[in-house]
DNA sequence: TCTGTATATTCGTTTATCAGCATATAGCCT
DNA sequence: AGGCTATATGCTGATAAACGAATATACAGA
């Protein structure tokens, strides 16, 4: 039953359960966390760190990145959590802004995207021939 | 989205999670709850309110007594965390253990029960022939 | 090796939560 | 009305949780 409590209160904070909410979109890094809700990163990161530690999202570093998923069967509660998240995504205005607003920065690379990374970006913005004539 | 984390704050403490599987077998008075958990009545009594305030209960009087009851459809996640209850009580051991003597108690008469108020048990004892010739 | 970026963690403070204890309210019964 | 029982509620101290700001770590690239 320790479990299902601590899954309880992995969610019972208005920022974690905007956290669990845009992961069930996909797997995402700190810094996109950070840029989608407008929080400050040491705050981000002290939720991830609580999530994770209550048995809700797992984490895997690509570089540079660490990104965090969803975790699945660590405990009952979980499974229904789980459920209920993808279920009320529909529904809650909060949410689907959130989802819209991640979706928003990601199509225009101004958040870092798995495969290109963050720096070959800038460095194609460095280069473009746009801003080359500029003083 | 608040509805949704209200609930989870509700069910993220150790006693009020074990009232609300008690409940899932029917509905308790205030002191049916004290008997089965062991604990003073203003605890109970204040995690009876927390639930409440926060949607997760509705209370009916019969006369001194208040019946506690799960409520239902007061917000998406209560939905999630309702079908959890009645799955998850097969599974942990400590709920099994408090439902057990919830069941014992009741049917020893030790704590009141909906019909048969409890003063009126009490007479029957007192007039219980058994006990009559003892000095 | 040095720099810059992403992330984690520490520190101090503020705020929320929980417990025990005592007291108040409310309904039955005589 | 007065006493008894069930329940609710104030109060206070202890503990935990959350925050901002600052610092530490870890990796990539030159």
């Amino acid at each position: 039953m320790d479990k299902d409590l601590a899954v309880f209160k992995a969610c019972s904070d208005a920022t974690r359960l905007r956290i669990l909410f845009l992961l069930t979109e996909r797997e995402l890094c700190v810094c996109e966390i950070m840029a989608v809700l407008d929080m400050p990163q040491g705050k981000i990161s002290r939720h991830l760190a609580v999530l994770k530690q209550y048995g809700l999202l797992k984490d895997r570093r690509d570089g540079v990145w660490i990104y965090y998923a969803l975790a699945t069967d660590s405990s009952i509660a979980l499974k229904y959590v789980s459920v209920y998240l993808v279920s009320a995504r529909q529904v809650h205005a909060r949410v689907q802004a959130d989802l819209d607003r991640l979706r928003g920065l990601a199509s225009e690379g101004k958040i870092c995207v798995p495969q290109p990374s963050m720096a070959l970006l800038q460095v194609d913005e460095r280069e473009d021939p746009a801003l080359l004539g500029q003083p």
